[in-house]
RNA sequence: GGUCCCUUCGUCUAGCGGUCUAGGACGUCGCCCUUUCACGGCGAAAACACGGGUUCGAUUCCCGUAGGGAUCACCA
C-alpha cells in the first residue's frame, strides 16, 4: 500500500507549487487505495501560525484533497529526542559549537579559494574535555548528523531516473539547535519512518536534501521511501499573474475559478498528458503516472486557468453546483446555460434573462416580424419543443430564414445578441413572459 | 565558484540512430454542424538553441558553447 504525505510548514497560504505537490501525493496514494497524510511541519514555532494551519486545511478541502490523517511536528518532539539519542550512540550525530557567524566566515573563505562550501567537521576532533569545558562555560552544543562520506548515494527517482550524489560534497547538516529546537531535515525523516510513508513526491529543490535524508533513513535502520522530484513551476508573465494571481486559492476563488480547474491543470502541467477538464479530482486518477513528468521546469500560466475553468463549467452536472446557483435556477436552467459560462457567477446574468424583466426594442425593420411572431406564438400549444414548432411556422409564414429569422427573436426575448440555445431558453422563459417581451419589443 | 538537472511548434510535451516530409494536447486561425455563444467534427499555420565530432546515416550518442532551473543555511 502506498502511503504519501504532504508536509507544508504553516507559515502562509498554499500556492501553485505547493498545491501541485499535495495533489501529486494525493493521487499517488489514492491510485492504489493508500493513505494520504497531512503533516504540519511546524518545528519553527516562531514562524508557524495556527491561522496558516487553518487556511491550509481549508484550501485542501476546497481542492478536494482531504487527508486521512493529520499530524503536527510540534507534538512529536519526544520521538525526535529518542532518534537523535540513537544516532549519537551510533556515532552518526555529534555536537558542535561554531556560531553562525563563524560558519559564515569559513564558507566565505572556501568559496574564495574555489572550494565547495562544505562544513570542515572541526567539531569531530573535540575531546570529552572540550565538551566539558563548553558545558562548564554554559555553552550548549548544536547537533549535526554525520554523513557517511565514503559511500556514494544513489536512488532511482520517480521522475529523474537514476540519481547519484557524492556525499563528500555535502555538509553534515545541523539537525538541532543549541536551544533544543529542531530543524527540518531529521524530524522529517523520523516522521516518515514513524508514519510508514512509502513514497515522497516533492519539488526538485529537495534533491540534495533527499541525498542527505537517504543516509538518515539508513542510519535509523529504515527502508528509504520511493522518491520523486518534480521540476519546479515557473511563473508566466507579470500581466497575467496580476490578473488572476498565481499566489493561491483565495485569489483563484475571488476570480471565480473552480477547484476542478486548478487540479486539472496542476496534475497535467509539465507532463506529457493533455490538460483536460474534469468534473471531479478523482477523474484525474486513471492514467496518472510520475513517469509522464518532464524534467525541465514548466511554465505555469494562470491565464490557462481561465480557459480551463470555462471548459470545466461546461461539463459540471447540476448536483455539483446546485447550492451555488442563483435563486430560481433549476437543473433545466443550469443545463441550458452552463455551456455559455466562463465563471459560475455569470449564471446569475442568465437567470436574470430567464426570469426577466427584459425589454429590448426591435429594429424598425423587424417590428412587423416580431408582431407576427407573437401572433403565431399565441396560436401554438405550449410545450418543450415550442421553439422548433414556432420557428418552423414563422419560416413558412414570413419567408425569413437564417440570421434574419433567429436574431430578432433572440434579441427580443433575451435582450442579447448571443447566448444559450433558444430551444432551451424559451420554455424556461415561459409563454406569458415571452409574449410580453415580444409585444414590448415591437411597441 | 562547486554539484545536480534541463534545452523539440506560442505553451506542455512524444521521440529513446534510419519508421521524422518530427506526432499529440492547449492556444490561434479557417471551414462544417441550416442564427449567436458553447460543444462536436474537419482542416491549417507553427518547433528539433548553436558549434564540433562519432556514424553510411543524427532530433536521437559524445564533447564544447550559449541559455534556463535547482542547490551549496543553526529556512522548510
Amino acid at each position: 500500500m502506498t502511503v504519501t504525505r504532504f508536509a507544508p510548514s504553516p507559515t502562509g497560504r498554499l500556492h501553485a507549487g505547493n498545491i501541485r505537490t499535495a495533489l501529486v501525493n494525493w493521487l499517488l496514494a489514492r491510485q492504489d487505495g493508500g493513505r494520504f497524510v497531512l503533516r504540519m511541519d511546524d518545528t519553527d514555532l516562531a514562524r508557524s501560525s495556527e491561522a496558516s494551519a487553518v487556511s491550509i486545511r481549508a484550501d485542501l478541502a476546497w481542492l478536494g484533497l482531504v487527508p486521512d490523517v493529520e499530524v503536527r511536528q510540534s507534538e512529536r518532539f519526544a520521538l525526535y529526542d529518542a532518534a537523535l539519542a540513537r544516532l549519537a550512540a551510533a556515532g552518526r550525530a555529534y555536537r558542535a559549537y561554531e556560531t553562525p557567524e563563524e560558519l559564515e566566515l569559513k564558507r566565505k573563505v572556501q568559496l574564495q579559494r574555489g572550494l565547495p562550501p562544505v562544513y570542515d567537521r572541526a567539531a569531530l576532533a573535540l575531546t570529552q574535555a572540550d565538551h566539558d569545558g563548553k558545558a562548564a562555560a554554559g555553552i550548549a552544543p548544536h547537533w549535526r548528523f554525520r554523513l557517511d562520506t565514503a559511500t556514494p548515494i544513489r536512488w532511482h527517482d520517480g521522475v529523474r531516473g537514476d540519481c547519484h550524489f557524492d556525499p563528500a560534497a555535502l555538509s553534515d547538516p545541523v539537525v538541532r539547535r543549541a536551544d533544543g529546537t529542531w530543524l527540518y531535515m531529521l524530524p522529517s525523516v523520523i516522521d516518515d519512518i514513524d508514519l510508514g510513508i512509502t513514497a515522497i513526491a516533492r519539488g526538485e529543490d529537495h534533491v540534495t536534501n533527499s541525498a542527505v535524508q537517504i543516509q538518515m533513513f539508513e542510519a535509523l535502520g529504515a527502508p528509504v521511501p520511493q522518491l520523486a522530484h518534480m521540476a519546479l513551476l515557473t511563473g508566466a508573465d507579470a500581466a497575467l499573474s496580476k490578473r488572476i494571481g498565481s499566489e493561491g486559492v483565495d485569489a483563484w476563488c475571488a476570480a471565480g475559478i473552480e477547484p476542478q480547474a486548478v487540479v486539472a491543470l496542476l496534475a497535467r502541467i509539465g507532463t506529457s498528458q493533455p490538460v483536460e477538464a474534469v468534473a471531479n479530482v478523482a477523474d484525474l486518477l486513471p492514467g496518472f503516472a510520475l513517469s509522464s513528468f518532464g524534467r525541465a521546469p514548466a511554465r505555469f500560466d494562470p491565464g490557462d486557468l481561465l480557459a480551463l475553468n470555462a471548459r470545466t463549467l461546461h461539463l459540471l452536472p447540476y448536483a455539483a453546483v446546485a447550492d451555488r446557483l442563483p435563486d430560481g435556477m433549476g437543473e433545466a436552467g443550469w443545463l441550458a446555460v452552463r455551456g455559455n459560462l466562463a465563471t459560475l457567477a455569470e449564471a446569475a446574468d442568465w437567470q436574470a434573462v430567464i426570469a426577466g424583466p427584459v425589454v429590448a426594442a426591435a429594429e424598425a425593420e423587424d417590428r412587423d416580424f416580431i408582431v407576427a411572431a407573437a401572433t403565431h406564438l399565441t396560436g401554438l400549444d405550449w410545450g418543450d419543443d415550442i421553439w422548433a414548432r414556432w420557428v418552423a411556422v414563422l419560416k413558412i409564414e414570413t419567408g425569413r430564414k437564417g440570421r434574419g429569422l433567429f436574431h430578432p427573436l433572440r434579441h427580443a426575448l433575451t435582450g442579447r445578441d448571443t447566448g444559450p440555445e433558444m430551444a432551451a431558453l424559451l420554455p424556461l422563459i415561459g409563454r406569458a413572459a415571452a409574449l410580453a417581451r415580444l409585444h414590448a419589443a415591437a411597441a
